[in-house]
RNA sequence: GCGUCCAUAGCUUAAUGGUAAAGCUCCGCUCUGUGGCAGCGGCAAUCAGGGUUCGAUUCCCUGUGGACGCC
């Protein structure tokens, strides 16, 4: 189980210090979750992760059932001790794959993009159905992208593996709705997530925390009725999901809309948001956890992320560049190595370029959030 | 020294008697609960000279450079 307290709420904002009790340490909220989608943030060990302030990472429960299995972690004693991190962890529910291996894939688009542009003919609409896999009433028949087979994932299905995983916090399964769909498909599929909310709920068995995830797209109403609902429900917390629309306005919106319908004794977090310029609005909307693909994954493409923006060190100007990524960083990276050295590593791609930049990145990013906690201390947010 | 073959983008190759296609590289952009570690866009070339022809990168000759074989 968890425990969330409120130090302080914020006079400016719905910003607010907490603390979140996980039975594997505490975080201090609000907190960046990186993303370690199959037990591992990747291209880095454990042990670096910790050494990015990191405290707390969120895995993916569609992928770990593909790979390596649940019953695989369960047997190494749990997803901490499997990984070898002590700090807490969530999972996610599944819920995501729904849009990323569905609509999302078949528009070959993200959750946060407006348009489709020229890819969508007409708006998603109730009924329709993405290509490779089904969503029904009870739940959603995927096809492995591994291995093609096809595989069944509903509320039951998805805290049973959560279970077996052994995270602090499960999330219900919910379906992230796709940017694009109508008011009626949003709604029905709302009625559905709902609907899973209380199975989801129904089928724990382990003590484990279980977060409900509020979804409603762009329709004010709908996320109101969705954050109403899911905040009737017996959740030790929240999640915030689906598409928030244009990025800025739609995340602020949607923050808005939901967070004053929710508990303010427990925990809210915001699924899949997370780029450094939003986490101001982020935190002053109200979420006291993010989680994010971006330090990571723009790690992986050799963007470094600091205080002078954006850097892409695949750049050949950087080649000549002795200074660290960022002067004013105190990570290994930046106390170690040049620019010139990175650049030329993420140009021959070499490994170490993504270790080097992801450690960096999430020094980086968890830095932010650290002087947002201060900010919001000194009574400044 | 003689013979044969070759010469197209920075690299490796494609095609054609009506000025040329692709992969890699290079340059730019995109990436928000990570299927995919990529997607989109751009720059950029017919070795040199002469001949045949309405028109040559393509056919012919010479030169230059290279590969192979023979001596």
């Amino acid at each position: 189980m968890i425990e969330f307290r409120v130090v302080k709420q914020s006079k400016k904002s719905r910003a607010r210090l907490g603390i979140l009790k996980t039975p594997h340490g505490e975080v201090e909220t609000p907190s960046l979750v990186p993303v370690a989608t199959l037990a591992a943030v990747k291209a880095m060990r454990s042990d670096e992760v910790a050494a990015t302030k990191t405290q707390i990472l969120i895995s993916n429960t569609y992928h770990l059932h593909l790979l390596p299995g649940e019953h695989v972690v369960k047997k190494a004693g749990g997803i901490n001790t499997f990984m070898q991190w002590d700090r807490p962890t969530m999972t996610d529910s599944g819920g995501f794959q729904v849009f990323s291996l569905g609509f999302g894939r078949d528009f070959g688009v993200g959750k946060v993009e407006k348009f489709y542009p020229g890819k969508l003919e007409r708006a998603i609409d109730r009924g329709d159905q993405p290509a490779s896999l089904k969503i029904m009433e009870h739940g959603v028949k995927f096809k492995s992208p591994l291995t093609g087979e096809e595989l069944f994932l509903g509320p039951r299905e998805s805290i049973k593996i959560q279970e077996a995983l052994g995270a602090d916090i499960m999330y219900a399964f919910d379906e992230c709705t796709p940017s694009g769909a109508t008011r009626a498909y949003v709604a029905s599929s709302l009625d559905r997530t709902n609907r899973w909310a209380r199975e989801s709920l129904a089928a724990r068995r382990s003590k484990q925390a279980l977060y409900g995830i509020v979804q409603g797209s762009t329709f004010r109403d709908l996320r109101e009725a969705s954050a109403t609902f899911i905040a009737g429900l017996d959740f030790d917390g929240y999640g915030i999901g689906g598409d928030l629309g244009e990025s800025k306005a739609g995340t602020k919106n949607t923050l808005d809309w939901t967070i004053p319908h929710l508990d303010p004794a427990k925990p809210r977090h915001l699924l899949g948001i997370g780029y450094i310029e939003d986490m101001e609005l982020i935190i002053k909307g109200g979420a006291d956890t993010f989680d994010c693909t971006v330090p990571t994954h723009f790690a992986r493409r050799g963007i470094a992320f600091t205080s002078q923006g954006k850097l892409d060190m695949g750049k050949a100007n950087f080649l000549k560049d002795q200074s660290p990524l960022d002067k004013k960083c105190e990570c290994i990276t930046c106390g170690t190595y040049t620019r010139a050295y990175i650049s030329h590593l993420v140009r021959a791609k070499e490994i170490t370029s993504a270790t080097l930049i992801t450690y960096h990145n999430l020094f980086y990013f968890n830095s932010y959030v650290e002087k947002l906690r201060e900010k919001i201390k000194k009574g400044l947010l």
